[in-house]
DNA sequence: GAACTAATTTGAACCAGTTCAATTTTATAA
DNA sequence: TTATAAAATTGAACTGGTTCAAATTAGTTC
């Protein structure tokens, strides 16, 4: 059997009480703390995070729940969180829901009988959970990352989804594009449904007429991103410039682009969704919307942190981190027959 | 506090020790189980599997280790092993190591003091670490995923990379190409290697004599692909056929050979690696490598599930699962002086 | 219904920590 | 040197399960 504490205090001639307190960072008298620790080296004790779990109430485990643990996106954001909760000591339990309602409830439930200490959610398109308000009755610190689920009230992080994609049209329209096309991805998620809004909300702010030929939804992956650019490309009257709301479909769509042998940005302006390495690398550099994944990563794991530690200061948090526009060469400023008189 | 084991003996008028024999699927006398049965719905009792861990000595948990959570290849094996893992209870804790030796180090140490009852490890570009074989010499099953690490013995489940590599480029040959072209991923990976050296073997074999700068290495990233592949384009003679030897590079070769406005198969054959949906969706659908994602996972999961039931036939256990050719319309046969005269 | 066996049940002791009232030690003041 | 206050230490009791020797109950036979 390993090495317990009453172990380390027969060594050093103290009481395991002692030992106790000299790991949990109470001040202990000189002589004794020299004993505590080298007893401790000698014997190369290591603390039972499960034993220290049963009187504290306290795993010291994260839960993690996603619905695909090959989502990029989520996976980026729970790499960063994991940095975070680690250096406090924290572990994660990570849990893929495969978009699946039921199963979802399952896992919650499965992470609730390990007595997870918090729990960080992307809900995706489950926009409910009996099991979650579980979690809230019995003040189980939850976040959800990048969701709405408007009748569950805990810290929401997210990002300026529907500002995103208005800023983004704005800029097109600045460069002159009228033709805009869009690549949703899908209506029943949260992010979908505001990336959307935001397209919508930028053409009637600048009294551009949204033509239904150019808003295309399909799944939110590489082949929903291409089959809709295909489309937009095959059109009669194809748009000017097309916006991605995806990572994924950013990527299925300049194959298609590619394929298509239509060049960005002389025949088709483009705007993607979300900076990973080939949008640099792609030729043009692409102009997309940069989404901090990095810092809603550590935000979240940084939220539930200081919820478990009591504090329920600004609860519930409903952040939004702001999106960045980084423009590379893949939108073209389009020549209006005012700049043609000039 | 939470209802206990306790609470429901008293409930249901029989001792603690009935309920945990129940609970541990002992039989009772017919009347006692229902009694007990009832006083657990009525009461609403979770058992809680910290208490559970700390007599059993048990966790209840698998640890996951690996170079990025941002890796499609992992994390869709790390996905099927959940699956199986869950269903038996099971969680698993992942940890990303971000494919540095000291934080490896760092991390399995980390979840050795959480007792995880078994690991699996995906130690990409890592070769070797000494808190490994303490779980060795604790007897902590362990099982590596896709690697060699030939000074650590245990059970090791690997495609077999060398070979596929051999039977792709077989393939090529067979379809007359003769100026193949690699673009190989790190070598100081054992799947970079393998998968390199499966290609050197096809030619020796063949008789084809090696070019230089037909083999590329490059990150196995979509930019390490697409580097990769610019400079094969660029060559004044460049190659009738590509093969690329992971997925993202896959990617970023096509994006590269789009852009260069280079028909497949008609200018460039190609081979790609790993089977994700843009493999189907783009035009033409590529012939490439399947790697058995799900299967490797299944394997790995109940091999750890196996050992920690104590179950060690067959270790250490150093099963290679075949990958699969998948063949689409990539590769176009060449024509020879023979096929010409007839 | 007594004697015996087999099947169940019981509950104290245990796992490795934390906690806190009681005790001991140390420091300070008179 | 002693009295007193402050600081440090002690260890039994506790967390919620499992285990197993001992006790009880049920079942069988004569």
């Amino acid at each position: 059997m390993a090495v317990t504490i009453r172990d380390v205090a027969k060594r050093a001639n103290v009481s395991l009480g002692t030992v106790s307190r000299y790991l949990n960072g109470y001040k202990l008298k000189e002589t004794n703390r020299i004993r505590v620790e080298q007893a401790i080296q000698e014997l190369g004790f290591r603390e039972n995070f499960i034993a220290k779990g049963l009187k504290n109430n306290r795993s010291m485990a994260i839960g993690v729940v996603l619905a695909s643990l090959t989502d990029l996106f989520a996976t980026s954001i729970v790499t960063a969180a994991e940095r975070i909760l680690a250096d406090e000591n924290y572990s994660i339990i990570v849990c893929d829901f495969e978009s699946n309602q039921q199963k979802l409830e399952h896992k919650l439930r499965f992470l609730k009988d390990r007595s997870i200490d918090g729990l960080i959610l992307f809900p995706g398109n489950c926009t409910s959970s009996d099991a979650l308000r579980e979690y809230l009755n019995d003040k189980i610190p939850v976040v959800i990352v990048n969701d709405d689920m408007p009748d569950i009230n805990t810290d929401k992080v997210t990002v300026d989804n529907s500002n995103a994609s208005f800023r983004a049209i704005e800029y097109l329209i600045h460069q002159n594009h009228r033709d805009i096309a869009i690549i949703n991805g899908d209506q029943n998620t949260y992010t979908g449904r505001e990336r959307y809004k935001g397209y919508l909300e930028a053409l009637t702010t600048y009294q551009v007429q949204p033509r239904e030929d150019y808003i295309t939804f399909g799944h939110f992956s590489n082949s929903g991103g291409y089959e809709a650019a295909k489309k937009l490309l095959a059109l009669p009257n194809p748009p000017t410039a097309i916006y991605t709301t995806n990572y994924y479909m950013t990527f299925g769509a300049i194959i298609a682009i590619n394929e298509a042998k239509i060049r960005i940005p002389d025949d088709v302006s483009f705007i993607g969704f979300d900076h990973f390495d080939l949008s640099d690398v792609i030729n043009p550099p692409l102009t997309i919307v940069e989404q901090p994944r990095e810092r809603l990563g550590e935000l979240a794991a940084r939220t539930v942190l200081r919820r478990i530690k009591g504090d329920y200061e600004d609860f519930p948090l409903r952040l939004s981190i702001n999106t960045k526009m980084i423009m590379k060469d893949s939108v073209r400023r389009l020549q209006t027959a005012k700049d043609k008189r000039q």
